[in-house]
RNA sequence: GCGGUCGUAGCUCAACUGGUUAGAGCACUCGCCUGUCACGCGAGAGGUUGCGGGUUCAAGUCCCGUCGACCGCGCCA
C-alpha cells in the first residue's frame, strides 16, 4: 500500500492508510498498546486494540525501531482529544505493524537530559532527539536564509578549495597535509584569499563551507572544524557598507526563522532576537573607555576585547540600546591580518569590525587593501614574503575594485540564537583535540 | 598549554565533619492493567565508587600519581 505522510493524516479520517516511520514512544497497557510514531512530517498516536492481529508484533516493537504501520484513521472520542498537539484529535487504529529496522534497547531514555560528554559519545543516536533535531533544523534554515538573502543581493555562490599551498594569512594554527611531493600543503583556515580573487571575477561572492583550525583550545566557543559563512563584495565605500549589509542580513535571517522555526525555538526555550534599524557600533577604543568608565577596569592599552569584555559590552548594548547585537570597529593594524585596510583618517587603526551577539564574537570583517603596492606593503609589514603570495597578488596586479567582506561562524551563530551553552551542541559531529567520532574509533 | 571543578548502577544524580550490607528516579526483567499520551501499580535484578599506590582500626569520602570529562584563560569565528 502507498505511503501516507503523518502530516497528511488529518485529511484522511475514515480511510485505511499505511505510514512509514519510527516508534517514538510505546505505552503498553497490557490488553491495549499505544504508540507515538514519527516521520519527517510529524507525529501521530497509534492504538493497538485488544485482540488486534497486530498485538504480537506491537509487544516486540522497541522504541526507535523503523516500522510500516497500516490502520484506519479515526477521529478521537471528545474526552481523548489533546488540544494544541499535532494530530491531537485523530489517531491511527493499527491493524498491522511490520518492523523493518529493529532497534535494540536504548542505553538511555530518549530526550533524557544527558551530559555533553554522553551526548557527544553517542551522536548517531542522540542526534535523533527532539532537541537535536530542533537545533539542526534551525541551523539548516539559517544557511538557507543566508544563501537566499545574498543571492537576492546579487552575490554569486562559489566553492573555495580546502587544500591550500600555504598558511597564507599567517593567522591561526594550520593542519598540515603530507601528501604532495614537492610542496607543503595545509587545510584551509579560511576562504579569504580565494574570495578576494573571486571579487575580480563576479564582484559579489559568498561561500558556506568547512574550515579547519589546529589550535589546541578547549572552550565552549571553539571547534577544530567549523562552518564559515563568508562573503566578499566589490565597490564599497568603506566598512560601513559591509555592516549595513550584515544588518539587513541578520534581519532577513531572523524574519525567516520566525516564519519557519517558531516551534523549534519554543522547544529550546529561546527567543528570536529583534534586529534594530541600526545596530549600535563603536570603535574599540570607545568600547574600552566605556568599560573603564562603567566598571573601573582599565583595558585601554589592550589590542583586543577579552571574552569578559565582550559579554559586558553585549549586556550594555541590550540594556542601553535595546540590541542583542553590537559592532566594534577599528582594531589596531598590528592586530589584524595583512590584507586589512588601515583607516586613512585614523592612522594605526583598521577599517575592520567584529559583530558581537549575545556575549560572543560571531563575525569578523572589514575593508581590504585593494591597491597592489599597498597590499605588498601590508604583507611586508607583517614580516611575510610577498613572493609567497604571488598567486593571490596576481589578482591585484591586474586591478581590483575597493572591496571587503566578512566571515561568520555558523555554529556560534546557531548556539547563540538557541542559548546553547557549548558551541559543540551546534555542530553535528564536532571535532576537538580529544574527540573524532569516539565510538567509531573505539576497539 | 595553564588554572579550577569533577569522575558512584545503562542514564541523571544522592551518600552530613572518614564509620556497619553504597541509595533514589528513569531504563531493564517478571506480574497486573480496555483510553493512555513522559501511562500507572507491584516485585526483582543491576556496583572492583575511572585506574594505581598511600595514610588509618576503618576510605566513595583524606594524600600522591595517572587517565578522562567539563568550565575558565590564551587564540579566534
Amino acid at each position: 500500500m502507498e505511503r501516507t505522510l503523518i502530516g497528511e493524516l488529518s485529511g484522511k479520517v475514515g480511510q485505511e492508510v499505511t505510514i512509514f516511520g519510527v516508534a517514538d514512544v510505546r505505552r503498553d497497557q497490557g490488553k491495549m498498546v499505544f504508540f507515538d510514531f514519527r516521520d519527517r512530517s510529524g507525529k501521530v498516536q497509534g492504538v493497538v486494540l485488544p485482540n488486534s492481529p497486530a498485538m504480537d508484533v506491537a509487544k516486540e516493537t522497541t522504541i526507535e525501531s523503523s516500522v510500516r504501520v497500516s490502520g484506519i484513521v479515526n477521529k478521537r472520542p471528545e474526552k481523548n482529544v489533546v488540544a494544541g498537539k499535532q494530530n491531537g484529535d485523530i489517531e491511527l487504529e493499527i491493524q498491522g505493524i511490520e518492523i523493518v529496522g529493529k532497534a535494540e534497547v536504548l542505553p538511555f531514555e530518549p530526550d533524557a537530559e544527558l551530559n555533553l560528554d554522553t551526548h557527544l559519545d553517542n551522536l548517531p543516536l542522540t542526534l535523533r532527539t527532539e532537541r537535536s533535531r530542533a537545533i539542526f533544523k534551525v541551523q539548516s534554515e539559517i544557511i538557507g536564509a543566508y544563501r537566499e538573502f545574498l543571492t537576492k543581493e546579487g552575490f554569486r555562490e562559489f566553492q573555495a578549495p580546502k587544500l591550500i599551498g600555504d598558511d597564507a594569512e599567517g593567522s591561526g594554527e594550520v593542519f598540515e597535509v603530507p601528501y604532495f611531493y614537492d610542496k607543503t600543503a595545509h587545510l584551509a583556515t579560511s576562504p579569504q584569499l580565494y574570495k578576494q580573487i573571486m571579487v575580480g571575477v563576479f564582484e559579489r561572492v559568498f561561500c558556506a563551507g568547512i574550515v579547519f583550525r589546529a589550535e589546541k583550545h578547549a572552550t565552549t566557543r571553539h571547534l577544530n572544524e567549523y562552518t564559515s559563512l563568508d562573503m566578499e563584495m566589490g565597490f564599497i565605500e568603506d566598512h560601513h557598507d559591509l555592516m549595513n549589509m550584515e544588518t539587513k542580513l541578520m534581519r532577513h535571517i531572523t524574519d525567516h526563522l520566525r516564519a519557519t522555526c517558531a516551534d523549534e525555538f519554543a522547544i529550546l526555550g529561546a527567543d528570536i532576537p529583534k534586529v534594530p534599524e541600526e545596530i549600535p557600533f563603536m570603535k574599540l577604543r570607545e568600547a574600552q573607555e566605556l568599560i573603564k568608565k562603567e566598571t573601573g577596569a582599565d583595558k585601554t592599552n589592550e589590542p583586543d576585547l577579552e571574552p569578559e569584555d565582550e559579554r559586558w559590552l553585549c549586556e550594555w548594548a541590550a540594556k542601553e540600546r535595546g540590541s542583542d547585537f553590537i559592532f566594534v570597529t577599528h582594531y589596531p593594524v598590528a592586530k589584524r591580518p595583512m590584507y586589512t585596510m588601515e583607516d586613512e583618517n585614523d592612522k594605526g587603526f583598521t577599517k575592520s569590525f567584529d559583530l558581537l551577539f549575545r556575549g560572543i564574537e560571531i563575525t569578523t570583517g572589514g575593508q581590504r587593501r585593494h591597491d597592489y603596492q599597498n597590499l605588498i606593503d601590508g604583507i611586508k609589514m607583517k614580516g611575510l614574503n610577498p613572493d609567497q603570495f604571488s598567486y593571490y597578488l596576481q589578482a591585484f596586479k591586474y586591478g581590483m575594485p575597493p572591496h571587503g567582506g566578512w566571515g561568520m561562524g555558523l555554529e556560534r551563530l546557531t548556539a547563540k540564537f538557541l542559548n546553547l551553552a557549548n558551541v559543540k551542541e551546534a555542530a553535528l559531529f564536532p571535532r576537538d583535540i580529544n574527540r573524532i567520532d569516539t565510538r567509531l574509533s573505539e576497539n
